[in-house]
DNA sequence: ACACATACTTGATATAGATCAAGTGGATTT
DNA sequence: AAATCCACTTGATCTATATCAAGTATGTGT
């Protein structure tokens, strides 16, 4: 559990090796079932999760009851409500497990903490943001510009892995389109082929 | 010039006389008149601008030669295409002055620097970057749950500044709607008062 | 194995907003 | 001051995709 917190880390700043068995400290071990709620939108979001085994989903619900995917966070992934998590108002989002999942709570305590602790920590996350925000730049590029068809196959050539992994219903929420849509462009590619 | 700088850094965290000092080292100033290119698309972005004065924008165009804008940057914000300043690869962002703008360059080898001779500013651009996180995960979900008036109202409301100082045709682009869509959604707004 | 729930598919219809076109107004250039 | 350019407005038409509805397939629980 720890071995994929820590070899994920490993890809972005080097720790030595005391840092490495402090890093325990901080963390909290939860296991998920499948559907489990890990946040509940109205609640705050007391922790930074990551995600060592499984797939977890981020969304909200709108008036008439539709979720719109947000964010899915699986193995070597982060997942909160970001802004519930920095600022302790109540979160908007849902999330909960996909699959069977395996996480690591960080609150935010401990956020602050480890990155006193271990100033390194304070690299990493800054590397970590900065790749996050490149991608949803990109997203945010794309939902404005492209059309469904282009946000599918950008997608599934993007992470093909999403597109194996989850449901077809929830892929579609997370493009902004509607399933009925996904469902005919799918055919319409395979047609192509 | 370095005022807004220092002070803006100041919100965030906390530098000693001696560090402050230190800053204008790692920084560029550069003037830019209305209209004038920082970034061409193609081009490497080798800075991170700070805008310590005027209105900047990001951009890319599509193969029909329409722009969409991305971001735009007044005093205090920092504006690159970020991907291309991380990477090293071309930029497929313009980005060009909307008004007169002063500009504080800090390059590549400086930013890593800077964060080397001035731990804290690792921290800076890590809270700089949770909160980006946060604006453009807001931005993301509506622009893809919203209707155009949502979007509008929306900005309207959480940055009356931007209506104000961005002329409408960038504003509509920047909501991913058509310029008549936006002239008809305030047309539609100004009757219901 | 059967019953039920849910995801996916398919056809028909509706719609929010894009696109096209032209007019008006304001800013810039000569 | 006149000419030109560009932003904004307005009306008409078009369209990508949403919505509605029903059927089919798959998964889950008993």
């Amino acid at each position: 559990m720890f071995d994929v917190l820590l070899s994920h880390i490993d890809e972005k700043v080097t720790l030595n090796e005391q840092e490495k068995a402090l890093m325990q400290n901080y963390f909290v071990p939860k296991r998920l079932r499948k559907r489990q709620y890990l946040l509940q939108e109205g609640d705050v979001c007391r922790n930074l999760a990551f995600v060592s085994k499984g797939l977890l989903r981020t969304y909200n619900v709108d008036d008439k009851g539709d979720e719109h995917m947000s964010i899915f966070g699986w193995e070597g992934w982060w997942i909160s409500d970001f802004n519930s998590f920095l600022t302790g108002v109540p979160a908007v989002f849902n999330i909960d497990a996909i699959e069977d999942s395996e996480v690591l709570l960080l609150s935010r305590e401990n956020y602050e903490a480890i990155t006193l602790a271990i100033p390194m920590m304070d690299r990493y996350f800054r590397i970590l943001y900065q790749n996050s925000l490149v991608t949803k730049e990109r997203r945010l590029m794309s939902s404005v510009t492209d059309t469904a068809e282009e946000k599918y196959l950008r997608l599934s050539q993007s992470n093909p892995d999403m597109i194996e992994r989850i449901p077809q219903n929830l892929i579609a929420s997370y493009l902004g389109i509607a399933p009925e849509t996904l469902s005919r462009i799918r055919k319409n590619l395979a047609m192509r082929k």
